[in-house]
DNA sequence: TTATATAATTGTAATCATTACAGATTACAA
DNA sequence: TTGTAATCTGTAATGATTACAATTATATAA
């Protein structure tokens, strides 16, 4: 899959962001690569091409995507802090067996809850947890 | 709020765990305080009265009653991981300016969900985030 | 262009939550 | 009472994330 570098930098002056060299290389990832991956696949995948990559450059620049919602965490698991470049509304379903996260639709939007008079929500989040079909077949 | 240790150790006994003294304690402390403490919250406060309890049995004693479904981990944070008594249905709001975590109710086994086919579902969780009626008045 | 200031990146050290592990204590049955 | 297994404790190890200072890159002014 090959990304326009300027599609990329656009999307990250539209944010204030400075589109550097990394930046551009870490969202370029986060947008071919829609596994949810964590901070360390990030590295060890670009490492291979930037081997003068920081770990610490990533950390950063995921933080600083989060700040301008540029990227979403999904943290199902309580060791494993995983990035998302999809921000509009889905649930994530880990299984249990292999480890996947996968993405699936729901209307999250219009869940009809009680005990939340006058409180603001700025964010909501749905996790399934269980086995993948392709863990069942198996 | 006064329990009756028969309870705590029936509880204990009829999920095939000894009901160890501390144990008893932590099970006291997680059905008295509903307020989804972390590790560190419970072994403070226990270690008031308990001055010999150790950080690494409460970890221990948490992932057995984890194992039995005594408990159940709410990570909404990534850094925080807190523990739940209620093991029942509903959803946590985390406010993002005081910090606490209220329980909401929520239809979670009825929603609607699509990309889930012959996927076997175990567990569900709903967080939101923003800010709690207190904080608003504030 | 060159000098200077500012921002970004890097590598290492520090922090913090959790787990591993070995020794001490307790429970319990023979 | 004695011996064995389970539980608990304290400390060390692990691993993810952050703090920080030095280096490098970028922008701006002379
Ligand atoms: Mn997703
Ligand atoms: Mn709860
Ligand atoms: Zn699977
Ligand atoms: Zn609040």
């Amino acid at each position: 899959m090959k990304h326009h570098i300027e599609n990329l930098t656009e999307k990250l002056l539209s944010r204030n962001i400075k589109p550097s060299y990394q930046r551009i290389k870490i969202l370029e990832y986060l947008t071919d690569n829609c596994t949810h991956p964590t901070v360390d696949k990030i590295f060890c995948d670009l490492h291979k091409e930037i081997p003068t990559l920081s770990k610490t450059t990533i950390y950063n620049t995921l933080n600083l995507f989060l700040e301008a919602n540029l990227v979403r965490v999904i943290t199902i698991e309580d060791n494993e802090t995983r990035y998302d470049i999809d921000t509009t509304n889905h649930g994530h379903f880990k299984c249990q067996n292999c480890g996947e996260i996968y993405d699936f639709e729901a209307d999250i939007e219009n869940i009809k809850v009680d005990g939340l008079n006058n409180f603001i929500i700025n964010d909501k989040s749905l996790y399934f947890k269980g086995i993948c079909g392709k863990c069942q077949s198996a």
